[in-house]
RNA sequence: UACCCCGUGGUGUAACGGUAACACAACAGGUUUUGGUCCUGUCGUUCAUGGUUCGAAUCCAUGCGGGGUAACCA
């Protein structure tokens, strides 16, 4: 605390996690100058999505909290599935997420810089040419128990190796004949080490350098080399990584680079109910399972976007679960609750009826008439925009002898704790009066069509001045006054919390590829049209964000929207405790 | 069967050798013009066993359990 330097206290009360501790450490012992930069690389060969979110904040967080910096670096190194719509994506949803890279790079930059050293490597007796084909490579490698064998090439001077190199860069060699690699060690235990690819033949238009290389750097060689080019001080990444960071070293010493980035390991994020790899997702867009990367029930960003999360809720959920080295599995209510949390406090309130049932109030007075012809009575009663912000301010919603409620608001046969309308019952409709159910009226089917109701003058704006109680209070719209508006509803796209884990049904071997689509649900989306909403919501905006009182928070898809008929999707429900105990009473019988 | 990493309540994290904390969930209450929000309470002898120490979740050893690693993917 005497150091005077430790003046980033004051907003940041995050509790701090063993890569800010390390990057403290490092920062106390004058590594680098005290200097941090820290670096985002994603491949651009599909979308971010919620795990990438995480290590985002991670990076980006860094930087803020130590007075440092942090890149955007695509780490395209493989043309082959790489696409500049994941470039643009990619950018796109960073700045969202709300952080702005201080600087953009491309590893293809490098890859003139990643030559000449490779080009020093074989100088130094380093690296060789490899004729063996993927094959043999392979097996010459041994396995995870056996150590492998020296390549029959391995042995070639370094003037072949430079001649031989410069013919595979020439083009002169077929895809996958020769490869660089690396002279290290094939007994190594660990695999990286035995001699790993540097380079291999590749004819692919790359997204950036179109056809002008043949032969393309693997992700061991590019990254570590990379990252020192940039100057990056901490370099951060999963866990799988973990075995490579010898080899990642290796490299750095091996070409005597002064700057010696640091790799740092950290669980990847799993979350329940989903799954959270790119080649997964992109099966689920590919195969037709969702409607794209953007879809609502999608974990991409893009598609958490859509479906009504705020860069801020994104944010303070990477907050909460912290990070660690421990592989876990967050739920998925922690993600629902930050974005609870988040719109709580900010979504302007609304009333809004998914399913409506038309009610009547008897008692009504008759309006004089007026322009509109019937002249019914409608009063504009004062509702609150949202009570947890004061200065939200309030609006007005017109009131008159014909509304809507909620169908699951009223029941013609119900249990005592059910508050809401039912025969001989009272309840107030919110901001405006207390009313008492006097009849109602079936379809054919049986189903309430119809709900008479008695209204209390006195109640005006939803008080009785003889201070009697009515537990259930109910939204409601005017009929006359109402917009009409579809609603999407969404559930987890998969049934089983863990789908990625495989079904034992008492078979051996591995799970058939792709049997995490077996968990897929099925009713994973509902659209509801003939929604019901109060007038003020003509002014809504795409991506505005709105909490359906006593249903949940909702924005505008401006994409599924059609003209005079607006499509709100529902971003997350709000506790429901009523539905929880309905639950708990069928259950236990 | 090799090497690396990890193991704190239902879940995710904290405690940096000095009497286990926070969030979420669950459960029980309270407040409430949203069955929302908010508030209160309940829920763990830190994987096990030994060792070091006045003192161990923290250090050491062994065992057990979990994850990663055998792409010319990243």
């Amino acid at each position: 605390m005497q150091n005077p330097g430790d003046t980033d206290a004051a907003p940041a009360e995050r509790r701090s996690d063993f890569v800010r501790e390390r990057v403290q450490a490092d920062r106390s012992a004058g590594k680098h100058g005290g200097r941090v930069l820290t670096r985002f690389p994603p491949e651009p060969n599909g979308y971010l999505h919620i795990g990438h979110a995480k290590s985002i904040c991670l990076n980006f967080g860094l930087a803020a909290e130590f007075g440092g910096r942090c890149n955007l670096r695509f780490d395209d190194t493989n043309p082959s599935t790489e696409d500049d719509e994941y470039v643009r994506s990619i950018q796109d949803d960073v700045r969202w997420l709300g952080f702005e890279p201080d600087g953009l790079f491309f590893a293809s930059d490098y890859f003139e810089q990643l030559h000449a050293w490779a080009v020093r490597l074989i100088e130094k007796g380093l690296a060789y040419v490899c004729d063996l084909p993927g094959e043999e490579l392979r097996e010459y490698r041994g396995t995870l128990t056996a150590p492998g064998r020296d390549s029959p090439y391995r042995a070639r001077s370094a003037a072949e190796n430079l001649a031989l190199f410069a013919r595979m860069r020439a083009g002169e060699f077929p895809d996958g004949a020769r490869t660089l690699r690396a002279k290290i060690d094939m007994a190594s235990p660990n695999m990286n080490l035995r001699d790993p690819v540097l380079y291999r033949i590749l004819r692919a238009e790359h997204h950036r350098t179109g056809s002008r290389w043949c032969i393309y750097p693997t992700y061991d060689w590019a990254h570590g080399q990379s990252d020192a080019l940039e100057g990056i001080t901490h370099s951060i990444c999963t866990l799988e990584f973990e075995n490579h960071r010898p080899l990642y070293e290796w490299f750095l010493a091996a070409l005597e680079l002064e700057h010696r980035p640091q790799q740092i390991e950290f669980a990847r994020l799993n979350l329940t109910y989903a799954v959270l790899s790119k080649r997964k997702l992109l099966r689920l867009v590919k195969e037709g399972h969702v409607t794209g990367w953007d879809d609502p029930r999608m974990p991409t960003l893009s598609g958490l976007r859509r479906r009504g999360y705020t860069p801020e809720a994104l944010r303070l959920f990477c907050e909460r679960i912290g990070v660690a080295k421990f592989n876990s599995t967050v739920d998925m209510v922690q993600l629902e609750n930050a974005l609870r949390d988040d719109l709580n406090k900010r979504a302007p309130r609304v009333m809004a009826v998914l399913q409506p049932l038309k009610v009547v109030i008897e008692n009504w007075p008759e309006g004089a008439a007026g322009a509109h012809g019937a002249g019914e009575h409608v009063e504009w009663l004062e509702a609150v925009n949202n009570p947890e912000d004061p200065s939200a301010g309030t609006r007005t919603v017109p009131f008159g002898r014909e509304l809507w409620i909620e169908r699951e608001d009223f029941r013609a046969e119900a249990p005592k704790n059910f508050w809401r309308l039912k025969p001989g019952q009272e309840v107030r409709l919110r901001y405006a009066y207390y009313v008492t159910c006097t009849g109602f009226e079936t379809d054919a089917s049986g189903a309430p069509s119809l709900v008479r109701v008695r209204y209390d003058p006195a109640t005006r704006g939803g008080d009785s001045p003889d201070k009697r109680k009515v537990k259930g209070t109910l939204h409601w719209v005017s009929a006359a006054h109402a917009l009409e508006a579809e609603a999407r509803l969404c559930e987890h796209l998969f049934r089983e919390a863990h789908p990625e884990a495989s079904q034992g049904g008492g078979h051996e071997g591995a799970p058939a590829a792709g049997d995490f689509l077996a968990h897929l649900n099925p009713d994973s989306v509902r659209t509801l049209s003939g929604c019901k909403l109060e007038p003020s919501m003509a002014a809504a905006r795409p991506e505005q964000r709105f909490q359906f009182e006593r249903h949940g928070y909702f924005c505008l898809d401006a994409r599924d929207s059609r003209p005079g008929r607006p499509l709100f999707q529902r971003a997350v429900a709000l506790r429901d405790s009523w539905a929880k105990i309905e639950q708990k009473e069928r259950a236990p019988g």
